[in-house]
DNA sequence: GTCTATAATTCGATAGAC
DNA sequence: GTCTATCGAATTATAGAC
C-alpha cells in the first residue's frame, strides 16, 4: 500500500457527517442563518468538500430536509383502539418532533425558505392526508379535517420548539398527550 | 420662505414611512432577509437614513414590531355570549392578523430572531394569558388553557400565511370560523 | 437633514495546487 | 480527495461633504 498523506476519508462517512451537521445547524438557525462555513467546521471538514459533495447550499438544504427524511411515520390511525386515536396521533408526533432533526429543519426554515414550506406541504399532502382519509368516506371533509389536525401539531411544535412559550415547554409529554388528545381525537372523529 | 435643495422630509414622516415599510419587508421576509437597503428603497429614503432614525437593524426591527404594535386588542371574553366565546376569538384573531403587518413580522421572524421569539412570548404573557384567566379559578388551569388557546391560534396562522397548507389558505374566514371556533371553545370552557 | 463613498464583514462559490 | 486562496457579491454600519 502506498501512503496517502492527506488521509482520504470515505465518501460515504463524509456525506454523512456533512449531512448530520447540517441538520443540526438548519434545526438550530433555520436556512439563512446556517452558513456552509459553519456547517463545515462542525463536521471537521473544509467548506470547498461541502460544495464538492453536494454541488450547492440549495442543494445540502434539499439532501438534509429530503422527503424521505420527513418522514412522519404515522401508523396506522385505524389499527389503534378507536377511541385513543387522538392521543396516539399525539404522542407519536411529540417523539418524531424530539427525536429527528428533519422536522425542526424544516418548520424553522419555512419562515424565510420557500423549499422548506413547499417540503412541509408535500408532506402533508403525501402522508397526514392520505393518513386521516382513511377514516371518513368524505374526501372534501376528510382534507379538512386532516389540515385540522396539521395545524393542531404545527402550532404544538411552534408554541414548545421555537417561540418556546413557558407553559407549553414546561409541560412534559404525559401532559401534552392529556391536553392534546383529546382536542386531536374530536377534529378526528 | 428660503428654498432648501435637497427638500428635508418633516422628521415624523420620515420615520412613519420607514416604520410602514420596515414592517412589510420584516412580514413578508423575515428579520434576515428583509434588508435595510429594500426597506429604504420601499420608502424611497436613502438607507443611511434609516441607520440615522433608529441606530441599528435590530432596533429598528423592535420598533417595527414593539409590544405596543403587537397589540391583540383581545376584547373581554366575558363579556361574549358564553357559548359564542370561541368564534369570537377566532373571528378577532383572523382579522388581526390579516389586518396588520406586525402580527406576520413577529411570526416570520421568530423561526431565527430571538428578539421576535420574546415578543411572542411578551404577548402571550401580558394579553392572552390574562384574557383567559378572567375565565378560570385556578390560576395554574387557567395558564394551561392559555397555552392551549395560544397553540390552536399560532398553527392557524402558520398553516395558512406561512406554511400557505393549500385547505387552510382556501377556507374562507367564515368557514375557519365554523371549524376552529368549537376547538377554541373546547379549550376555554 | 440628505446623500455619497466606503469601511469592515461575511457569505456562497470557484480555481487550482498537491 | 483535500485544502488554500480568493473572487464577487451582498450586507450592516460609519465618516464626512454639502
Amino acid at each position: 500500500m502506498i501512503e496517502r498523506p492527506p488521509r482520504p476519508r470515505s465518501s460515504d462517512a463524509t456525506r454523512a457527517a456533512i449531512l448530520a451537521a447540517a441538520r443540526t445547524r438548519f434545526a438550530a438557525d433555520g436556512y439563512d442563518r446556517a452558513t456552509i462555513r459553519a456547517i463545515a467546521a462542525d463536521a471537521r471538514i473544509d467548506p470547498a468538500m461541502v460544495m464538492r459533495y453536494f454541488g450547492s447550499k440549495e442543494q445540502l438544504f434539499a439532501a438534509a430536509a429530503s422527503v424521505t427524511e420527513v418522514d412522519l411515520r404515522i401508523p396506522a390511525l385505524a389499527a389503534l383502539p378507536p377511541d385513543r386515536i387522538g392521543a396516539g396521533v399525539v404522542a407519536h408526533f411529540l417523539a418524531r418532533w424530539e427525536g429527528d432533526e428533519a422536522l425542526q429543519v424544516m418548520l424553522r426554515s419555512a419562515a424565510t425558505n420557500e423549499t422548506a414550506a413547499e417540503r412541509a406541504r408535500d408532506a402533508f399532502a403525501g402522508q397526514v392526508a392520505p393518513a386521516v382519509a382513511a377514516l371518513h368516506r368524505d374526501p372534501a371533509e376528510a382534507r379538512a379535517r386532516a389540515a385540522l389536525v396539521a395545524t393542531q401539531l404545527i402550532g404544538l411544535a411552534m408554541c414548545r420548539y421555537v417561540l418556546r412559550l413557558p407553559p407549553v415547554v414546561e409541560m412534559d409529554r404525559e401532559e401534552l398527550v392529556a391536553r392534546f388528545g383529546p382536542l386531536v381525537q374530536a377534529v378526528l372523529t
